[in-house]
DNA sequence: TTTTTTTCGTGAAACGATTAAGCTTATATT
DNA sequence: AATATAAGCTTAATCGTTTCACGAAAAAAA
């Protein structure tokens, strides 16, 4: 453990008067410029040989602030624990750093105030761009941000009236197919437990359930639950699998990673048996599916190529294109013991 | 949906020449410096009004580099994507906003190249300081980081030899009283799932069990696990647990997060009965753990407090303190059905 | 030889903030 | 009245890069 004293950073100007240059050419060199900017073969060497030798690192701040760029993204989700996407956020991390850019994450809790907090939070600090998993009602901002032309993306949900791009899941496709599922093992009660909510992915994902409740014919059994209460209003939205009710259902679907697990805790305490009282879909997948003593068959997002397309389309935005991109991947059903 | 243009951001200096001062005197009545530099009362509030009418917001980066600080904390986990580590970061998200301070998260994969490269990029990026969780064996960026006395925080686990903070959990005692428990619970034949590394807080909870064991005079049945390979790895380990082995253990205590998960999956797939066959103490606590059909008695930390606690410590060191801390936090052992 | 072109460098102004030092006035002190 | 002190503001350097405009020397063309 050697005892180096901290020793201040070596800059441009360094490297510039111990080689007996001007920063220009040091600059020039370091960019990959040398032949643009015809610097001699000869200093060409001898700067890159002194740049190694005083282990020069560039500041990053001071390049941020001449050329404007941080390269830097925000990824702006609603909460970093909740394992969705705390794994695209690996992803995204992953990515980004192969563009040489870094990731700087924020948790908005569905939180319009929130959200505005951190947006403005990360404008001041200079990202080249977001990734925004826009909150419940919380429009403005993102509005701004597309007037603004600031580059971003929006992922697992969108706000319908902007033009920005964006990459979800085939949410209609999604549940309809999850539903249709349930019909075709002999279903015929089937509810489903979303949010409240007007977004769009939710939206759509109860679209895709009623619709094919519709065309076969059976009743709709649709739990709204309000964020933010969710053990009382999902212990009051599964009252009604009390045999008690003249409405049983027999089978249910949850719209989210949180609900499921939220209703899989009620439903075991319920003492409800799966799949004979009750046949459950889940969504987005968990370590919890698979311990349920029924394994949940739960319908499964591309998080890895949603943050990695998300990356991408980011990118080249920040990059001045001016494509629009708006991408739904296909979800994926993935059968087990629960229904 | 106005369609604003994309403005330039306002500056210091607009302000100035709006008011008709020099932008020292903006920046003064900025920082909240009136009273000091002895600014005109009349000039203040000419000055606040016209921050405000502009809207004026400072720019980050260029203060940054005049300063030598960015307010920005780096934390380096060994995946993002693991619930452990993201439910910290969620909490050291909030603390450090709370300060003003922003995060920069980063995944090592507990691998040493990609650790330094991710300590690297946030150097580069002037981050003012790291809340590190050290990867196995990678000592050497870590003794250059407290050598330059970059401010930094170990947490879960630190390295031994370097006095540097950190803030961990009291290992030794965790595994201690859970493996006592086990005893007490009647259990003879107690064996352990650990990962096979240097790694400080990894040793003290297996010195925890071998204490507790051996005070007991009782068996060791360690199985210690490399990292990466995980399946075959633990069926290799579990193997003893079938009935024809002679060495056959009665319960099992997992060392981590990912072994009492990946330990489930193949117990459960070995079909043996917890408690019956085998008793099980799970770490860190998990929504699988819940579900698990015999739900699983675990050691629980004290994420959020740990989160935290770093953040401040950390934040304390930034502003100029020189105090080492060395936090160890209780453990908690959450009782339920799997002993 | 003179003029034009090319080659290889330098100087200095940005980027947007902070802040030490200096410069006027006005007020207080003797 | 002469001098010292305080009040109020400006100037300009600084942080570390990038990059445009320009200059000098060498090579090519006339």
């Amino acid at each position: 453990m050697v005892n180096k004293k901290k020793s201040k950073r070596v800059s441009l100007k360094d490297i510039a008067e111990k080689v007996g240059v001007s920063t220009a050419l040091v600059s020039y060199v370091l960019n990959g410029q040398e032949k643009e900017k015809r610097v001699g073969e000869k200093l060409v060497t001898e700067i890159r040989a002194a740049l190694k030798e005083m282990n020069y690192v560039p500041n990053h701040i001071a390049r941020s602030l001449r050329n404007g760029k941080t390269q830097t993204i925000g990824f702006i989700v609603t909460d970093i624990a909740n394992p969705f996407f705390s794994t695209m956020a690996r992803c995204v991390e992953d990515e980004a750093s192969k563009y040489g850019y870094t990731v700087i994450i924020g948790s908005s809790d569905e939180n319009c105030e929130k959200s505005k907090r951190l947006v403005n939070t990360l404008l001041n600090r200079q990202v080249d761009g977001f990734i925004i998993v826009p909150a419940d009602g919380c429009y403005d901002y993102a509005v701004t941000l597309a007037n603004d032309e600031v580059p971003m993306v929006m992922v697992d949900r969108y706000i319908p009236d902007l033009t920005s791009s964006y990459i979800v899941l085939e949410n209609f496709k999604a549940s309809f197919d999850a539903v249709q599922y349930l019909i075709k093992k002999g279903y015929k009660n089937i509810g489903m437990l979303a949010y409240k909510t007007s977004l769009i992915h939710m939206k759509e994902r109860i679209r895709g359930y009623e619709e094919a409740v519709r065309l076969n014919g059976l009743e709709k059994n649709l739990y709204n639950i309000r964020y933010g209460f969710l053990k009382s209003d999902i212990h009051k939205a599964l009252q009604s699998l009390d045999g008690s009710s003249k409405n049983k259902i027999d089978a249910l679907f949850f719209a989210t990673n949180t609900l499921s697990i939220a209703g899989l805790y009620q439903i075991r305490q319920m003492n409800l048996k799966v799949p004979q009282d009750i046949a459950l879909i889940g969504f987005d997948g968990n370590e919890a599916f698979d311990f349920f003593y029924s394994p949940l068959t739960y319908v499964k997002q591309p998080v890895y190529e949603m943050g990695k397309e998300a990356v991408r389309i980011l990118i080249e935005q920040i990059d001045g294109s001016k494509k629009i991109s708006h991408i739904s991947l296909p979800p994926q059903l993935v059968l087990r013991d629960s229904c």
